[in-house]
DNA sequence: TCCGCTCTTGACCAAGTGATCAAGAATTAA
DNA sequence: TTAATTCTTGATCACTTGGTCAAGAGCGGA
C-alpha cells in the first residue's frame, strides 16, 4: 500500500527546482506583472533553460498561481492574529505595525497581488470572495462587538481594515512615489509606523 | 507674423482623434497596464486603423505619456485646494470627500497612475520628484503650521497625506478586493466616505 | 476647378514570446 | 551493473505585436 503510482512522491530536484521557480518568478511577476513578465526572464532568473522551467510548470499561467498562492497565506496572517480577548486598542495598533514591517520586508508580495487585484483578480477571485472574505468578515464581528461595548469608537468594522491594509501597503505598492516625495530616508518607514499608529489609535479611541 | 510655419495649428480633424485615441487608450492601459495594453486594442476601442493611430501617435508610448499627462493635473487639483485660511479639521474633511469621489468618479484614471507607479514610475518619475514633491511639501508646510498652533494632533504631515491618498485611492485600485469582501452593495462608497472622514477627524482633533 | 496638404489604409516586416518535441544526459531503485 | 525513470536542452513552430511604407482618398484654400 501507500504507492507510488497514485501518489507521486516529490524529488528532491523537483522541490529544489520548484523553489528557485517561485522565488524567481516573484521577482519577475511583482515588477512587470503576469503580462509584461516573460517565461525567458523568470528560466534566466533561476539559471534554468525555458524548456526546461516549462517541464516543472507547464504554462505561464500555472507558474503566476502557484506563486500567488504560495505567499498568500503569509499575506493574511497578521489579521487572524486579531485576539477577541485582548484590549482593543493594542490589537488594532499591533496589527497595523504587523502590517507595515510586513510591507517593509516583502515589497515583493504586496506588489504582486496589488498587480494582480488591480488588473481583475482573475487569478484569486475566487479566493477573494471565499477563505478571505471569511476572514475579514469574523474580525470584522470581534471589532464591531468592542464597538458595541463602548471600547472602541464607532467605525464601519470592514473600512477600517480597509483603511489599514490601503495605507501599509501603500509604502511597498506606490514606493517610488513615497521615495520622490521624502526622499529615501532610512527612518521612512518609522515614521510611518509612529505616524499611522498614533492617527488609528487616536481615531479609534472612544470619548 | 503669427504664421502657420513656426507654429503649426491644429486641425480639426487632429484635435478630434486625438481626444478619441487618448478616451481609448486610457480605457484600455488602465485596464491592462503598459505592457498588457496593445495598439490594436486601442485602434478598435476608439473605430481608427492601427496605421491612421500611429499616425497621430508616432510610438505606443507616447500614447501613453499623452494620456498620464492629460489625466495628472486633474488627479493633483484637490490637493491644491487645501486653503491655509480655512479650518484646519474641515479642510482635511472636504479633501478626504473631494479625493474619495474622484475615485468613484473616474477609477480608471486612479488604476492608470496606480499601475503606472507600482512598475517603477519610468514615465512619470520627473514629474513626482519635480511638481508633485513641490506641492506636497507646500500643502505639508500648512498642515505643520496648523499643528504648531494646536488646531491638529501632532502627525507628519507626509504620511498623513500619504493615508489619504492610499485609503480614498484603495477604492478603484482594488475594487475587484472590495467587491469580494463587501458586496458591490450601492451604498460602499457612501459608507467608505463616512468612515474614513470620522477617522481622520477623530485622529486629527486635538485633545 | 485645381493643387497642395492632411488623412487613411492594406500589406508587410522583424522581433519577441509561449509552447512543443525528440533525443540525449543524469539519477535512482533493483 | 542495469534498466526504468526523471531531468535537460537545442531546435523549432505558431502567433502576437509594435512599427513601416507606399499609394490612394479626402479636404481646404485660391
Amino acid at each position: 500500500m501507500g504507492d507510488a503510482k497514485t501518489i507521486p512522491r516529490k524529488t528532491r530536484i523537483q522541490a529544489q527546482n520548484e523553489e528557485l521557480i517561485l522565488k524567481a518568478a516573484l521577482e519577475v511577476f511583482s515588477a512587470y506583472g503576469f503580462r509584461g513578465a516573460t517565461v525567458d526572464q523568470i528560466a534566466t532568473g533561476c539559471g534554468l533553460s525555458k524548456p526546461n522551467l516549462l517541464y516543472y510548470f507547464r504554462r505561464k499561467e500555472d507558474i503566476y498561481v502557484a506563486v500567488l498562492e504560495h505567499t498568500l497565506h503569509d499575506w493574511l496572517e497578521p489579521l487572524r492574529g486579531l485576539d477577541p480577548a485582548g484590549e482593543p486598542i493594542d490589537e488594532i495598533a499591533r496589527y497595523i505595525r504587523t502590517k507595515i514591517r510586513l510591507s517593509r520586508d516583502n515589497p515583493k508580495a504586496s506588489r504582486l497581488f496589488a498587480n494582480e487585484i488591480l488588473h481583475g483578480a482573475t487569478a484569486i477571485g475566487a479566493y477573494l470572495k471565499g477563505p478571505l472574505k471569511e476572514l475579514v468578515d469574523q474580525k470584522a464581528a470581534i471589532i464591531r462587538g468592542w464597538i458595541a461595548d463602548g471600547r472602541l469608537n464607532a467605525v464601519d468594522p470592514h473600512h477600517l481594515i480597509f483603511a489599514i491594509w490601503a495605507t501599509t501597503q501603500h509604502y511597498a505598492d506606490f514606493e517610488p512615489q513615497v521615495n520622490a516625495v521624502v526622499g529615501s530616508a532610512p527612518d521612512v518607514m518609522l515614521k510611518a509606523e509612529e505616524t499611522l499608529t498614533k492617527l488609528f489609535v487616536e481615531g479609534l479611541r472612544p470619548r
